[in-house]
DNA sequence: CGAATAATTCATCATCGGGTGAATTTCTCG
DNA sequence: CGAGAAATTCACCCGATGATGAATTATTCG
């Protein structure tokens, strides 16, 4: 329940390997690999605090001790997972909203198309990037719906990303306001969230008809919703009352 | 990390006191009810696996055993917690969505009145209910995400308001295909739960501009924009490929 | 009142969990 | 090889945790 923060020890080797050489082996089949695998896979499925250090280390074929060696603390061992792949990605998804302005269909810049430029990366990645990717995602919608601390990990990681997404929505929707904006894209977040945790309520609900599992049905219709939900608050706003009461 | 369910003692008292004669404090201060209102509190602000027995104890001013006595276990005052508020609640959501299709609006029923009124019960009750409301609902957010037994929970609790909701929405949108129906109602579970879930991640994101416990202007533009989002999907088909490669 | 039952507390157990310092093995490079 | 650094293991600490049985107090009702 507590949150401490303070690292009293540094972590990891002191001095690091001289670069060029080989790190023990090319493949991920370090230790420390395993170990951050090991925790991202845990920590997907159950919850960061329902994973002990110990599972991590067990899971990993590695003692408790190592984990710390490598990553000082808990707390550090999930943002080591958590960061891992973010960098890849939101590099890949800036890159996409780009190349989507730069060269956008026939009809100009469409909200649809900045949406689907905006998810392709992450839906790509865990259609094809097989399930170690689709592990890290389900850890970011546990993140994204943490009320303690989730807000702040996910701002820290991912703000960049979403505020670019904003100000290219901002050019293609310029009559819209900023807080129907804001509020949209909080609604898209939620959607793209709960799909990601693959929690297998859509499976039971529709007994069987629809699968938590199925990215690409999700994928396929995404987009679209979102963007008309999109239009639908940011375009023509007679109908919305903001000042509430 | 492990999920015990069995129950090896029955907890609560034994018989019940005959009805009828007051349970000791006509008001919610009974230590039953205080610890259900802890339990809510810190379940819904931390988790369910951040947060100890003994701090609902502590929290609920009552020894750490009294907790054991009404609920026997954990996950038995999770349980209560849950439930305590999900009937009422669907009761509500029935009659709402009851009420709007026996008498809509001049232009019938539309699939915006439909999800108005199945989710103007939650905002009532988060708005005008007080803080343990907005607790109930941060902690069904929780659910909701959990990827290990949210999804059999939340089944467990509220399919039927939302195979209600489903069934009204078909029949407002007789041209739907089932899968776009499920698909398009997963999508606003998690627009909902996300806001639900104050994370206060749009409060940083929009630098203070929109607020995450603003339930006012979430709810001010959620309707529409779900309801433009499944009127996207579930209406004109052509775009939409399911058949995926 | 007084017995029965409910509500509540106390003391305690066994285990788990995060974390640590020292020892041990493995690797790298001169 | 052999020194030094990195990687890994071992043994351990200690507070927290879920849970429990017995004891104690409060309440109800005949």
């Amino acid at each position: 329940m507590d949150m401490k923060v303070d690292r009293l020890r540094p972590s990891g080797p002191k001095r690091k390997r001289k670069p060029g050489r080989p790190q023990k082996s090319a493949n991920g089949d370090d230790a420390r690999e395993r170990i951050l695998d090991a925790a991202e896979n845990l920590f997907a499925h159950h919850g960061l605090d329902a994973v002990s250090i110990r599972d991590v280390a067990r899971r990993a074929h590695v003692d408790t001790a190592l984990v710390h060696y490598y990553f000082a603390t808990k707390r550090g061992v999930f943002d080591a997972v958590f960061q891992r792949r973010a960098a890849i990605l939101n590099k890949e998804r800036i890159a996409m909203i780009d190349a989507y302005e730069a060269a956008p269909g026939p009809g100009g810049v469409t909200v649809e198309g900045l949406i689907e430029a905006f998810l392709s990366p992450l839906f790509d990645a865990s259609v094809r990037g097989g399930p170690k990717w689709k592990d890290y995602f389900a850890l970011i919608a546990q993140v994204n719906n943490n009320p303690d601390w989730g807000g702040e990990t996910m701002a820290r990681f991912f703000d960049p990303v979403i505020r670019h997404l904003i100000a290219a929505l901002r050019r293609a929707l310029p009559a819209a306001r900023d807080e129907d904006l804001f509020w949209s894209y909080h609604f898209l977040s939620g959607a793209l969230t709960l799909t990601f945790a693959q929690t297998g309520r859509i499976d039971l609900l529709s007994d069987g008809l629809c699968k938590s599992t199925d990215f690409a049905a999700a994928s396929a219709r995404l987009s679209r919703y979102i963007a008309a939900g999109f239009e639908a608050i940011c375009v023509s706003r007679p109908k919305v009352r903001t000042r509430t009461k």
